[in-house]
This record gives C-alpha cells, structure tokens and sequence, in this order.
DNA sequence: CATATTTGACACGATGAAGTATCACATATA
DNA sequence: TATATGTGATACTTCATCGTGTCAAATATG
C-alpha cells in the first residue's frame, strides 16, 4: 500500500547526535550515572533495599536506560562492586609506591591507606566489604577473584623482602588471606560502629599483626 | 439474645494438652523445627531466597506457627545467628579447656576446632560468617554483640599469658579482632571454593599468625 | 517546515512473597 | 457421644518490584 506519489522513505536523516553528544557518549554518560548511583544506594541503604526504580531516580533517568546498560539489578552490583575494588586497590597501590624498599613503611602506608579510603568513602566500603558478600550469583567467582587480587598484592609486597628460608606458598597464602581478613573485618566493625574508633589505633594494631607475621616469615629481627 | 434453655456454656473442657504434650511444650518444638528449618534453608540457599513458605515447608509447618514464635523472617534470622553462634563458641569453649595452659596447644586446639566445625556444619558455617552481615535491622547490634564474644574470648585466652609490659587494651583488642577476622575471612574462602584446601594447611597458616602476635605480645620466645 | 529519532514520564501486566482468614479434620474431655 | 480446642491445608488480600509498552515533547537534519 505504499504511496508512490512522494519518494520520502530513503535517505532520511540520522547522524545519532543528540544534546551535542554522541550516542555512544551519552549511553556512557547515562551508565556512569548509573553506576554512581547504584554505589550510592546500595552502600547506603544495603543491596537487598535497593530497588532499580530507585536507582534510576537517583541516577535522574527511567528504567529504559537502566536496561540500556544492565540486564538486572544483580549486574549493576557486580559491576559496582568491581569498579569499587578496581578503585580501592588503585589508591593502596599508589600509596605504597613510594615504599616498595622499605618493609616497615610499606606497611604503614598501606594500612593508613587501606583504612583512610574506608573512612573517606563510607558508601563504597559498605558496598565492597558488607554488601558484595551477601549475594549468591555471578558475584560469588567475582568476589573471589578480587579478593584473590588484594592477597596477590600483599604476597607482591611480601616476596621481596622474604629469606630462601620462608615457609612455602601455600602458607603464605593462607596467611596472606588471614591479612587481608583482618584487615577487612576490622573495617567492617569500624564502619557499623560509626568510624568512632581513632585511625591510628586500627593502624597500629593491625602493623602488630603484620610485623608479627613477618618475624615469623623471617622478615625484621 | 442468649437462650435460657440449656446452661452449656460454663465450666467446658480444657486443659492444653495434645497428642500427649502440653501447650507450651508443643509450642516449642514447632519453634525448634522452625529454627532447624531456617538454619538449613538460610545456610544452604541464602537469607534472601529463602522465604517463610520455604521455611515452614522444611519444618512441615504451616505459616500460622511460623507467625506464633517469629515476627517476621528477620526475626528468625537473627534467632538463627544467635543460636548458631552459641553453639559455635560452645564447641570451642569445650575444645580448648583441657589446654589453657599451654599456649601452642591452646591456640591449636582452638583453631582445630574453628574449622572443624566450619567444615562438619557448612550451612551454619555458611549462616553466622556469611549470611547474616547482609542483614540491617536488629542484627547489625546482633552481629556486634556476638563478634565481641569472640574478641573476649580470644583476649581472655591471651591475658594469662601476658607479661606485664604487653600493649595496652585498644591494640589488644584491634589485634583480637583483626584475629577473629583472619580466621572469618579464611573460612569464608573455604566455604566458598568447597572445602578443598587441606585443614591443616588453614591451620598451620593461621598459627602461624597466632604466634607472630604471640611474639609482638610478648609470649612465646 | 517536515520527518525521524531520542528522551522522559508514566501506565500496564506478571510475578512472588507477606500476612490473614477460612474450613475440615483430629484430639481431648464431659 | 457431644463440644471445644488444636491442627493442617489452602484460599485470600495486599503489596512491592520487575520488565515492558505507550505516548507526547524535545532535538537534529533535509
């Protein structure tokens, strides 16, 4: 039934731009706010009082677009979770470069870090440290794998200083893991205790856990 | 408009037994079978897909006994974590009398049995390390207040031993609990990979942080 | 200006779980 | 046996959220 009086269905117009931006630069935009937004709530108000309707009000945009970028409420978790840690590990590592000869500092650096990014961003370590555990699904392997990262980059930082002598790896990591343990449960107490707890106490109690554990590795005197 | 006919109503038949039982008694094994059920269920699919339906099927119950012992499913949550956590520390408690005098046997005693009980009862295991943070409400103090006894039973264990030129309390306790997470931490991982590194290796590797502290406290040479 | 696409606001149906109520049957006592 | 209470199964109402669909306004382009 196509009229054939006008030729008006070809070469119509499309270029994608919109507001100046492109498509893709928009999606991105939007997802970014998304994201941001998921880490809010979910930090804030826990994963399982986070609706998606939430977040996209939050985010200022509908749920079309929250499906634009996620196909459930679980993917935006594992992705805010991994953007979360990716950014958590960032700063310990940038934090500690300075370091990486001098066992003693290295460790303090690290921790004050450690802990002073719980401190400077309470929503993100509620939602890496408390939330992300809760959550069966594709995060459990996710968590594994990033929480893997954080021991591999203690036994990074612990290789250098060990003697032919130390115990194998396998010890290693389990102590590694213990570390890494300690520290995560210690934020986590801080966080439901209102950070009341001063920084230096937690910092100075876990450098005796980790000085301890290197005597026994055979690092220090 | 009550009829003077017949006097039927005083003086009926009562007395609150049943099937043999009495009234409260019955009541509690409904309230027991409940809290099996809830800590199977909690444990083996997690707080969030396990539903009361779900819990009073398990239980061969119906809804209208879970609603005469728990208020909601968050109430039977935390019931399920205190419970649970109880007889966690009791089976430590009764694993580690025989050796409060010797620290070595004293710590591996103790750590023995933390995981022996995380591996013979992985759905409490599962419950009070994993499940239960996810949870706002009641259980946030629930949480903390469990936590703590196990801080105090590690600093009770610890202090026969102290000399008197040990770490004052705060870092007494930060290492207290950074130790109850080390140890958390490790058995969440384990539970999560399906109980395939050895116990041994979990528990020498986790003496051996036991030992560093020892040292940085102090004890042992 | 005309047309097509992007966007925002909101409506809609489906689902599942919570909490309550109803009904028939079982058990104890007079 | 008759009656009141305990019990089990299940129906019911209510509610929130998910995921999808609709429609008008806004924006870019010929």
């Amino acid at each position: 039934m196509s009229s054939m009086s006008t030729k008006s269905a070809p070469t119509l117009q499309r270029s994608g731009k919109y507001a100046g931006k492109a498509a893709s630069t928009r999606q991105a935009e939007r997802r970014k706010k998304l994201l941001a937004a998921g880490i809010k709530l979910i930090g804030r108000e826990g994963y399982a009082a986070t609706s998606i309707d939430a977040v996209c009000h939050e985010a200022g945009l509908t749920k079309r677009y929250f499906y634009e970028s996620f196909t459930n409420s679980d993917q935006l978790l594992v992705e805010a979770y991994r953007t979360v840690t990716q950014e958590y590990l960032s700063t310990i590592m940038r934090a500690t470069r300075p370091h990486l000869k001098d066992s003693r500092k290295l460790v303090r650096a690290g921790l004050q870090q450690s802990f002073g990014f719980v401190k400077d961003n309470p929503d993100k370590a509620r939602l890496i440290m408390i939330e992300a555990m809760s959550v069966r699904s594709q995060l459990g392997e996710m968590y594994g794998k990033s929480y893997n990262e954080f021991v591999e980059l203690l036994v990074g930082f612990t290789k250098p200083f060990l003697p032919d002598s130390g115990p194998g790896d396998a010890l290693l990591a389990v102590m590694a893991k213990g570390a890494v343990g300690a520290i995560t449960h210690l934020c986590q107490g801080w966080i439901a205790t209102g950070f009341r707890q001063p920084v230096d106490e937690l910092v100075a109690g876990t450098e005796l856990i980790f000085s301890g554990m290197g005597r026994e590795l055979g690092i220090l005197a």
